[in-house]
DNA sequence: GTCTATAGATCGATAGAC
DNA sequence: GTCTATCGATCTATAGAC
């Protein structure tokens, strides 16, 4: 289990597993320790604020990958198709074909999204508007693009669920396919 | 909070409402004391499996009323748009317009998954294969059907976490309405 | 059958040695 | 800066009074 990191930076993206996996409530410092090889020493020192600064940092971390990799592509990006196909290859990639929970999804659902719920709000909301522009510069409508990217991003979270109960990559990677072929359609 | 009750059947709804909120992890048995207002002694009469026994109990509730007002009707109704209209009604009342969780959904996301996966995974079968069945019974063809059913359970629990994380109930109801119409157009 | 008291374990967090 | 030891609180579960 233990991965021997030794800086907060390497740190953030290991606790964010132990958190994807078993909740915020779920994780103990014990695992953590387990997944970094981090005493509790080491912990409070580079978290002062304990787990619930863990936690910030690790939605901090996941809202900063998404924002490079996903949300300004989505809404600088010259070309929007490309930019749309690469929001989904991403997606498959990142969530593992739906095998890996979308934390910021699973906070949402849990109690902890009072605690968390401007990082759980600017997430989405980041989400949504982003897709909107690139699907309003592919050539939908702007009334259209706003409905788009909430089926879209509705649909994925979903999916990550629907996937999981089954144990089936499948519902993910088809919903990912059915939801592409709807950008390429502007009525 | 509490409210007082006195049997085993009357407690199980507050007792998933608890789960609901807080999760698996998250539920103590003393928030479990004051939503029922039943002492520890009572709770382990009632379950003497414990936590696990009560989240057992409650995902059986859970199943038996989805079948009874869901998955039965949609499998079996003479007229199928009729019952499909009633489910996406049933839907919009149950999950309270997506503010209240789908506690088979977070199970799934959880690593609770583990321990209740063969509940989980059972609800949600029934469910795609009663919708996936009425579905045909109005005109789709079967593959058709089969994507559709999921595309629609994966949008409902996808719309329950984005109603959540945005706090905004239209979003779940643009969901249902986009999802309904789907239902509509048997190519 | 339901209560209180409490066991035994684990939680998050802190203190102090080094 | 990182360790171990430990605090006080809380957890699930049990025991025994009534």
């Amino acid at each position: 289990m233990s991965k021997r990191v030794s800086t907060r930076t390497e740190a953030v993206p290991l606790i964010a597993e132990v958190f994807r996996e078993h909740g915020y409530e779920g994780t103990s410092l014990s695992l953590i320790t387990s997944a970094t090889g981090l005493g509790k020493g080491s912990l409070y020192n580079f978290f002062p604020g304990g787990k619930e600064e863990m936690a910030t940092a690790v939605l901090d971390h996941i809202e900063a990958w998404f924002a490079a990799h996903i949300f300004v592509p989505l809404a600088t990006a010259k070309a929007p198709l490309p930019a749309i196909d690469a929001m989904f290859v991403s997606v498959e990639e990142y969530f593992l074909s739906g095998r890996r929970v979308c934390l910021v999804g699973a906070f949402a659902l849990a109690d902890t999204r009072d605690q968390f719920s401007s990082a759980v709000r600017t997430y989405f909301l980041q989400w949504l508007d982003s897709l909107a522009k690139a699907l309003v510069r592919a050539g939908h409508r702007p009334a259209q693009a706003k409905t788009l990217s909430e089926e879209i991003v509705s649909e994925i979270q979903g999916a990550i669920i629907l996937t999981r109960a089954l144990e089936d990559p499948a519902v993910f990677r088809r919903a990912l396919k059915r939801l592409k072929e709807l950008t390429l359609q502007p009525a």
